[in-house]
DNA sequence: CCGTGTGAAGTCCTTCACAGCT
DNA sequence: AGCTGTGAAGGACTTCACACGG
């Protein structure tokens, strides 16, 4: 579709997204200009570093000047398409698929939730902001037509595979799995955890010693 | 204290986590040994790695025969700290900080919840489960009472930086953030964040090509 | 002169291959 | 024979150092 190289390591990755977000605070602090220097002292990161991630799509830095903060907005949010809306439904609509379908309805950026899904009878029906709350049992019926390639998935670990299952099936492309489970999928898919609980552990060796 | 590597990987010890779940599950299901190989197929990881991972805290797998699930197990939970009860504060009692609370309770392991902070003078007082809500002005005067190391952020962005400076203040250790923003921290706090932008938009970035 | 872009060096992590125990 | 533990090889990512352009 574009000539973007397809192999992009994940942590750089991330790295744009934090760089996206830091240019922005900038434009609204009014600065039009920034060099990798400055950008790396503002978050702990080397130069080099800033300079190799962002020459992977191109040159867009000046010599001797630095960047352009607008222009370099405009190019990352065009690499990591954000330009086109993204359309996301939320599997399970618990308290947390709740708090992260508000959320994301706050701050809706280039993603928009099209559609939520949850097991519970007395919840579907109703509406949520702008978009509707299915039964998961019409993931297959509801998904192909809303357009929907990113899914969230807040559902209870017992069914967290079965679920991430159905909705790959349906045309989902990537999950952000927050269940305590390791999904397995296809190569074609993409999935991400985030899991509350291997974070917390990861800090409590920390702090032992 | 112990005489544990403290020099290991995050990435290692995200695993080690992992590993611990998958054995529980095993054990839940009646197995008494496995194999590294038999746990490479369980999540896609590969043997070797399993086996280097556990060896930097000693040999406790047997040859010919592989490791014990309840004493690799127990064994796992000693490196990670698990076996002693660690104390935790949720600090942003918002919909966020109300469903990882809640989430912590049902599922406490070692982590216990033993303070909550919010800044809307109307959630405080109040009693959630085992603990109790506390106005984030009294940050410097809770925590060093209740001994929590341990700090979940679920705070608006806008604060954040602020809290958490109020936080390792207090003799907090460790923050797992949920906040959008870099956190600024001394190299002998650790802080992780977990940003869903950030994850959605990495798989906004696949879901183009 | 300043800052980007980039090959080369360095570091960290993973995989490989096999020695050694059961 | 089967599987762990481990030095050595391999690969991925980061840093360095400097050439090049503004």
């Amino acid at each position: 579709m574009s000539d973007q190289p397809t192999d992009v390591s994940p942590l750089s990755l991330n790295r744009l997204s934090i760089y996206l977000r830091c240019l922005t605070q900038l434009r609204d602090q009014g600065i039009a200009r920034v060099s990798s220097k400055q950008l790396a002292k503002q978050f702990q990161l080397s130069a080099p570093l800033i300079r190799k991630d962002l020459t992977q799509f191109g040159e867009f830095g000046i010599r001797g000047t630095g960047y352009e903060v607008e222009a370099l907005i405009t190019r990352l949010r065009t690499i990591l398409g954000l330009d086109r809306e993204q359309r996301i439904v939320v599997v399970g609509m618990g308290r947390l698929g709740g708090a992260l379908a508000r959320y994301l309805e706050l701050n809706r950026g280039a993603f928009r939730i099209v559609a939520a899904f949850d097991s519970d009878r007395r919840k579907v029906g109703s509406k949520v902001g702008a978009f509707k709350i299915h039964h998961v049992s019409e993931v297959p019926q509801v998904i192909p037509n809303t357009g929907a390639k990113i899914a969230v998935l807040t559902v209870p670990p017992r069914s967290a595979q079965r679920t991430c299952d159905a909705l790959t099936e349906a045309g989902i492309r990537a999950v952000l799995n927050f269940a305590p489970v390791q999904l397995q999928v296809n190569p074609e898919i993409r999935a991400r955890s985030v899991d509350v609980r291997i974070h917390l552990e990861e800090l409590a060796f920390f702090v032992q010693s």
